[in-house]
RNA sequence: GUGGGUGUAGCUCAAUUGGUCAGAGUGCCGGGUUGUGGCCCCGGAGGCUGAGGGUUCAAGUCCCUUCACUCACCCCA
């Protein structure tokens, strides 16, 4: 029989790396509360067009990367490659913005994407994504930002680089691109890379990003972006820079910095970390002052961020051992003493306490080896010589030290010491 | 989608120019006398050498195909 194997790109997350998930989603929670965001929970699938018309057309996301396909019905419909485009969809559906000024909220989940597994890289990865609506001024920038970086730092991520821009907004953009687009058909006709010559015509910022060498030196002399910006774009952004100053947030300003999705305005950031390889962007997100209004809601403004979780969680050093901790492991000797132990072990249970026990009967030697490999602070040595004697034996695993017990007071006695150590 | 690397026991890896080559370590199970774990010693289970085809007297070892993993490009978290 052939063995079924999980899907290319797909991962199983096994119970150790499953406790740093567990521990990494909680500090987020904490410390997103904190700021006064709070958890929504959105569908994994959503029709099609939402992300068609959120991410952009042209994009490689919506190009090639979507799980698409139509049910069974013949909907249309598509996993979600990102989270931004679905928590809109629910704050419109909802109407959140009628209800209050600002909305702050965010989201942890898997998200899906058919690109080429590579390190750090994966088909299903999981995000924490943030945003917040109704809100434009520089000071909810930094603020998100602030958080952002704070909660890396929590997680416990040090080599880390933050990276912002400014993309403008739908004043001074029209006037940068052809800008771009005049300089690259003046100046790099024909010493491009291919992918360049093609993004002339698809998406010209995307040039900036390339790391081929002739086209980086080529762009070194491009226009930038900050240089067109319009009063209001110019201002908000140096404020920006202001505000993070004063929160001692230290970062660096890539004008080359584009990123991939259509709806950015104003600021957009990244994080990246030195120790991941190619794939080194942490966290990424910016500002999204059209979209709402867009997909069909008022004019409100947005911002958000989402953060790898894969990839977060490969950067930490990998000093957390994450053995599994037993309590006790119930040693049972003998028939009687296997039954009244059965209901021992599931007693202690019911209070809380991580017991353990052995069903086959095996040798004391045996079963405090178990014990052992369970990583068992404590074994109780219960044979039906502890019950004809009514005294049970306790031993601390680390310590040898062995106390007896009544063994009409055993649940409880053991419960009392175990919570008491 | 494109390119490179790799695929041998649960895990990490060995197997001279194709010729007893199917191994080691670790892990797992058991034992080292009667009911006491970790160390040590001994024993045991466990592999159609990723899959399919070909060359050969003979193939983990050569060739082809395929699948998977991996790294990089592309793009992004």
């Amino acid at each position: 029989m052939e063995k079924i194997t999980a899907i290319r790109g797909f991962k199983d997350i096994l119970p150790e790396d499953s406790d740093t998930f567990w521990k990494v989603e909680t500090i987020a929670r904490n410390i997103f509360k904190s700021f006064g965001f709070r958890e929504i929970r959105v569908p994994i699938m959503e029709k099609t067009e939402l992300f068609q018309r959120s991410i952009g057309e042209t994009t490689d996301i919506v190009e090639k990367e979507m799980y698409t396909f139509s049910d069974r019905g013949n909907d249309n419909l598509t996993l979600r490659p990102e989270a931004t485009a679905s928590i809109i969809r629910a704050y419109i559906e909802h109407n959140m913005y009628a209800a209050e000024q600002i909305t702050k909220l965010f989201t942890i989940g898997p998200m899906f994407r058919r690109e080429r597994p590579q390190k750090g890289r994966f088909r299903q990865f999981n995000q924490i994504d943030v945003e917040m609506f109704g809100e434009d001024k520089p000071q909810s920038d930094a603020e998100v930002i602030f958080m952002l970086m704070y909660f890396l730092n929590s997680a416990g991520l040090n080599n880390l680089e933050l990276e912002i821009n400014s993309l403008g907004c739908g004043k001074c953009r029209p006037k940068f691109s052809p800008a771009v687009i005049d300089f690259l058909l003046k100046t790099g006709k024909g010493s491009l890379c291919p992918d360049c010559e093609r993004r002339i015509n698809t998406n010209p910022l995307r040039v900036f990003d390339c790391k081929v060498e002739t086209c980086a030196s080529i762009i070194a002399n491009a226009p930038k972006i900050i240089d067109f910006l319009c009063p209001e774009c110019e201002e908000h952004f140096s404020q920006v820079k202001s505000f993070l100053n004063d929160l001692s947030i230290s970062f660096s300003i890539n004008t080359r910095m584009v990123r991939g999705l259509d709806y950015y305005t104003k600021t957009a950031f990244e994080v990246k970390s030195t120790v991941l390889g190619a794939q080194n962007a942490v966290a990424g997100g910016g500002r999204y002052n059209g979209l709402v209004s867009f997909l069909g809601g008022p004019e409100v403004p947005g911002i958000g961020f989402a953060v790898g979780c894969e990839r977060l969680i490969a950067c930490l050093p990998d000093e957390n051992s994450n053995a599994f901790k037993t309590d006790i492991f119930i040693a049972a000797l003998g028939k009687q003493a296997q039954k009244k132990a059965f209901g021992l072990t599931n007693e202690l249970r019911r209070a809380g306490v991580i017991a353990e026990m052995d069903y086959s009967d095996k040798s004391l030697k045996a079963q405090l080896k178990k014990a052992d490999k369970l990583n068992s602070s404590f074994a109780c040595i219960f044979g039906d010589k502890e019950i004809e004697e009514k005294q049970a034996v306790l031993r601390n695993m680390h310590t040898k030290e062995q106390q007896t017990i009544p063994v009409d007071e055993l649940p409880k006695s053991l419960i009392k010491i175990l919570k008491e150590r």
